[in-house]
DNA sequence: TAACCATGCTACAAATAATGTAGCATGGTT
DNA sequence: AACCATGCTACATTATTTGTAGCATGGTTA
């Protein structure tokens, strides 16, 4: 799967817009997943792996290497981390956590009318 | 693709947890970009088919019947629309916006270097 | 120094998901 | 009664993901 990168065509968009490039990457198969377990800090491979519940190894490199590509993350002393600019996603997406429970306490509800 | 329940196992999870059925549903192709979509307002099935450029409508189709099941959207007079949920929902990611046209600058940026 | 580890990954076949196009059914309008 | 728009389904093709096995490298013991 290509990388999308900001000012090209991506997977279900030909505008440039650097908001469908990020659409994109954070729509492919746990993107979003690994950048949340980031929460815990740095971590190898292997403990990616085991964050990420079995995650497969080809699924987890290939992502790693598009989060790579676009800095959101880099490989230092200790393993992959986030960079200044994961580092600001992540702010963004953290209130994801609350309101996900919130919604839940809807949906059950909702479930046993 | 089965829905993502909030409390059951999902795609890549087994816990439970509301933030992971959450990631499994905003990590399928095209969820994000749709909910992003309804920044302009509801829309019919048509039109939203037109805002995601062309997203094919079987897989339209599909997303939206998980969204609606999960409460992020309904079906009013104007079409499919957010829900309360779904309005506080894209609440929390609009800043993406403005983070990704930053993110580009640096990107962009660092690839002409 | 040779047998062990752990780590980071690649290979590859099987299973699953997305795409693209055609077109049907329904409910208005002319 | 012919025409249109809308909401969608069917289905074959193509792309992506999964799961398992295992290799290469670089330590660490024995």
């Amino acid at each position: 799967m290509n990388i999308p990168i900001p000012g090209s065509p991506v997977r279900g968009s030909t505008t440039g817009k650097p908001i469908m490039a990020l659409l994109d990457l954070l729509g492919r198969t746990w993107a979003l997943g690994i950048i949340w377990n980031f929460q815990q800090g740095p971590a190898t491979f292997r403990e990616l792996q085991f964050r990420c519940e079995q995650i497969s190894p080809t699924l987890l490199n290939s992502r790693l290497k598009e989060l790579k590509a676009l800095q959101l993350i880099d490989v230092q002393d200790a393993g992959y981390q986030l960079t200044q600019q994961g580092l600001t996603l992540i702010g963004i997406i953290l209130p994801l956590g609350d309101w996900s429970k919130n919604w839940a306490k809807d949906v059950v509800q909702e479930a046993t009318l």
